[in-house]
DNA sequence: CATAAATATCATATGATCATGGGGAAATCA
DNA sequence: TGATTTCCCCATGATCATATGATATTTATG
């Protein structure tokens, strides 16, 4: 459903969330989520410049959250890794379905899409915290 | 949201819905929908062996639907594809999520997704004939 | 200034998806 | 039988997301 990327961007944001709110180093949340370094340092780099979470240079850095919890929808999180189209895409990969003659399905699938849209708009981090079997999850899906 | 190869599957399957019931070869799907014939013929394939579609060889043969358009639900063409996970799946990627702890989204999650997945098991391919002259250049009077 | 901590960036490997090409094999009909 | 039409199958390349590795750059501190 989410790419692995994505799924590591809500992850690293809810370890972030769930700390006191000092600077982590990506390493630190790598080794927790048991994510790549790298590669996690990556994802981090580019919820830096979505604004999503802040970074700190040099000893003592690390990355921040740059709003409080609950004041970030995970849509801004996952939508920097994934379309996310809200109502733009047709089930039939038509670019011009909305136009004349909508597909039958347009309808009807926007009905349904809509509410998954809404659900990424309107769930923020902090919903995703408590149950902490986020931070020291059990892997592989 | 579908790959292309699932769009692909959907289309032809809808073409073939389209026509008077004869079969059609595998080119002349292709060139009704601007797709690759080889790779079409792949997918074509690959619905035959699901029993989406029948295929007959020989001159006069082609591809045909294996049911009737109102009894085939696009899940039987598009999960042949993709993997379609009714619900199974946590947003966070964690296989033991609806364990002890389901993280808090789980719920939320499921109830926003599970329509998607009743989409497609309830939607039939007889329901994305009408209109859309893009798939089909229908000859229906 | 020198050193260490940390992010930032470049380069590359891997696997899945997307796409193309060509060589059969089966069915039909003359 | 032979020729045509069509499906069937295997091999190859292109592209992108995913993932990893190595290096450069910035910053704080002694």
């Amino acid at each position: 459903m989410l790419s692995k990327t994505a799924q590591y961007a809500l992850r690293a944001v809810i370890y972030l969330a769930g700390g006191s709110g000092a600077p982590v180093p990506a390493a630190e949340v790598a080794a927790g989520l048991e994510v790549p370094p790298n590669y996690l340092s990556k994802i981090l780099h580019t919820l830096s410049r979505a604004g999503v979470v802040e970074s700190e240079r040099g000893p003592g850095g690390g990355y921040r959250l740059a709003r409080p919890a609950d004041r970030i929808p995970i849509a801004d999180v996952v939508g920097e890794f994934e379309p996310l189209a809200p109502g733009g895409g047709c089930l039939l990969g038509f670019a011009s379905c909305p136009g004349e003659h909508p597909c039958p399905a347009h309808e009807r699938w926007q009905r349904v899409s809509e509410p998954i849209a809404a659900f990424f708009r309107e769930t923020m981090v902090s919903e995703l915290l408590e149950s902490s079997g986020a931070v020291a999850p059990t892997v592989h899906a």
